[in-house]
DNA sequence: CTGTTAGCGCCTTCAA
DNA sequence: TTGAAGGCGCTAACAG
């Protein structure tokens, strides 16, 4: 792999003057200019990235933390910063934690010592320890995150309108005719999640049906467990009318565990929750679902955090939220 | 950002030794160790990749390039891989060509300058031109193309077992009764989408059904292009009993053109497709699918990849191909 | 075992 | 406008 110095010796001109001609940063006369650029052609020469970074401490790259690359929500938002990140010829290193707290450290560590110069964040299912958002961010590594806000942590973030979208998809339940509705959730310390909690019971209660703590079923973002969970409560009677739940990893959980207990939706129980899922699941009837803007959640996120990167580190942090749209299909209809 | 230098003097210690300390590379006595990593964790000291790769020469990252991020069949490549990569100590830097020959150009330069070690590439539907690929291999940077297997160049390649897995869809659909099938198809001048033209051919030929070229529709994996060509197509009566799509991006475009018909199946026409859809498309009815060992073709293309970077560069290219299976749902039943 | 030192490839003053 | 030289942070000899 040619270097500068091969580069300059082809030209038969020096170092200086080559990277004179790359950076633009300094005027080089026609010949000359004309010379190197032969002599990079000739060479296939491809500057060497990781000795400028070295140099100029500047990476131009951004790193992005997911829990799950296979739940169609995330390579959306991956798809949204990689474009924000390229307008602005930025590189976007995605890493998935599995939603595992040990990892997801490991990676910010990784991600850190790779020298991105910002971090996209969804944070992990098991309860991230704060500082280590903060240790990051008080390094001088600016951190923005996604989807799942965690709590008590000054950091920017851009999620979705948590409370209306959960009031629209409970809202469209009860009228579909369903009113002991479940509403299955991620870790209530997740600030999103109560906030779609609480648009559930304002949806309940706008639609005067009393309260009822028992329905709320909160989890822990793990599939498995979540389907553990459901098989349990939904084997002793009466059913529920209706599930609904706060995210795409928890409707998974959900999913099977009604493919475990035999039922059907909507025949036995309806069903909505936020976030597309996969097909590659078990439910054949189409499932009503809370579309959150994926790409442009991740877009804008990319955005902040460029701009913060950019701009002064002092600045109050921001926080996104975007609208969501429902989208009714088969799962939730009349029984 | 702290430097060795810095954990040197606060350890009090050469910044040989704090090298030797973090590499392990050198033994170190007890008591300067853990002096060492004292001040490590005082400093929140996190090594320089960049610093390190350019003096090593080793990145320890690995390049993937998809079209397209949006449709499952990736990021499910993406997992793979990247946990194959991570098994070895590997990153993994995951872009999306959008499909775009230019673009995909633009990044394998990009990957080049920053020194990945390797490439795993599903190349654009342009185009590719061929020396792209052969330039990077000739250059030290070895590549592996995974799914879509450009002609005439010898690198190595991972998908799927083409012709067995078409000829299982289209046998499927004759079992269902349907005998006048269209095949929409990527560009012929990939090698995998001929072989997925031959089990077809061979299924229909199996079937005592009469070749009919006419019904064999090359598309060039855009779907506002199929989807236009099919309108046009299915415009035309008689109708086709059947169409089945070998890949997703074709298959998506088939679809919204049924839709802009008010085509619906499987009652006015019967469909199939390789490759899970993302479910945020037009489609009630859920469709019969070819699934590809996704995440496998990604893990088997990444170990290849680095046991090429790791092992002798003249070895015989691989070619690797994996069985799919048929998932059969409502689209393609009999109407 | 520990310390010293020479670059890896590049950019960026600074002089000429 | 061009060239020479220092140094980014680290590792890998090598010498002690």
């Amino acid at each position: 792999m040619p270097s500068i110095k091969k580069v300059a010796e082809v030209a038969g001109v020096s170092v200086g003057t080559v990277s004179h001609v790359i950076t633009g940063s300094v005027p080089v006369s026609e010949p000359l200019r004309v010379k190197v650029q032969a002599a990079i052609r000739k060479l296939n020469y491809h500057p060497n990235h990781v000795a400028r970074s070295l140099k100029t401490s500047k990476t131009w790259t951004l790193g992005i933390i997911v829990p799950d690359l296979t739940i169609s929500f995330f390579p959306q938002v991956i798809s949204g910063a990689e474009a924000a990140a390229r307008a602005r010829d930025y590189s976007l290193i995605a890493v998935n934690s599995n939603d595992d707290g040990e990892r997801q450290k490991s990676l910010l560590s990784l991600l850190r010592s790779q020298r991105v110069e910002g971090i996209l964040l969804v944070v992990a299912a098991a309860p991230t320890p704060l500082n280590q958002i903060s240790l990051m961010i008080d390094a001088g590594i600016p951190i923005v995150c996604l989807d799942r806000i965690p709590d008590r942590v000054p950091v920017d973030s851009v999620s979705v309108e948590d409370q209306d979208a959960a009031q629209l998809g409970v809202q469209h339940l009860i009228e579909m005719g369903h009113r002991r509705i479940v509403i299955v959730t991620g870790p209530l310390a997740l600030k999103n999640e109560r906030r779609r909690v609480q648009g559930y019971r304002q949806a309940l209660q706008g639609a005067g049906i009393p309260r009822d703590e028992s329905l709320i079923w909160p989890g822990n973002l793990r599939p498995p467990d979540i389907a553990a969970m459901c098989r349990e409560r939904l084997s002793v009677s009466p059913l529920p009318d209706a599930v609904f739940c706060t995210n795409g990893p928890t409707a998974l959980g959900v999913l099977r565990a009604f493919r475990d207990r035999g039922l059907s939706t909507p025949r036995d129980i309806a069903f909505a929750t936020f976030d597309e899922l996969t097909v590659d699941d078990i439910f054949t009837p189409s499932i009503t679902t809370i579309v959150q803007p994926a790409f442009d959640i991740g877009y804008r996120a990319a955005q902040i955090l460029l701009d913060r990167i950019n701009g002064p580190s002092n600045a109050e942090s921001v926080t996104l939220r975007l609208p969501a749209h429902l989208e009714i299909r088969a799962s939730s209809g009349r029984r």
